[in-house]
DNA sequence: CTGTATCCGTGATGATACTG
DNA sequence: CAGTATCATCACGGATACAG
């Protein structure tokens, strides 16, 4: 297990917005930029954009474009970025156990004093 | 799969230190202060005992002081912070393949100009 | 040895306005 | 609709000095 691997698996999902995006990407296959947006309780459409941008960049989505009146671009999983779901997965299972733990474990620490 | 989980489990080794923290004390077990400073290149004394204090915080290290002079402080992965080599053993082996893949990623890239 | 306290610069983020 | 451009802010982290 090395260093910089796990360096370069945290740059892809890490952040304030990125798994915030990725998610419903995972559940809706595909979306459009409005309706991304509007999924994400108080994203600006700059970081919106910028975020799109990297996970791009990662080959993690896929951007495509429809040249018409009005614009319209669809994101979604790439092939690759598909490779993500089972870490989200096990992140989600370990973030619960970690949720609850964390209860208990400080609750615990109330009871002392 | 909820989103608030993998939050969660983000906030624990999101940032840009603590798993880089975690890495030396899966491996050594259990670590002095100043050992895990020399095992951190370029991590500050400031740095390294904010992000120590906060992965205490969420129970995932153990800090375990002895009274006496010079001080001696020995930190080590928690019960419950072992619960998170899974985690970290599959991030890293994910990593690997997205260094690959991005790497070839970019190699097509640049051929199609 | 193992920290705390303070000061400070910079990059990331937010708000807002504008564009094809 | 799907962005880009610009400006203001503010938390994060670095450097340094000091303390028990």
């Amino acid at each position: 297990m090395s260093e910089c691997q796990v360096n370069s698996a945290l740059e892809a999902l890490v952040g304030k917005w990125k798994h915030k995006i990725l998610f419903p990407l995972v559940q809706n296959q595909t979306m459009r930029f409005n309706e991304l947006k509007r999924s994400i309780p108080g994203i600006t459409q700059k970081m919106l954009t910028s975020q799109l941008r990297e996970l791009e960049e990662h080959d993690l989505i896929t951007r495509k474009v429809y040249a018409q009146i009005p614009p319209k671009v669809e994101y979604s999983l790439s092939e690759h970025g598909k490779s993500l779901i089972p870490i989200l997965e096990q992140m989600s299972q370990w973030g619960a156990m970690h949720a609850a733990h964390l209860q208990s474990f400080k609750n615990a620490k109330k009871e002392v004093k």
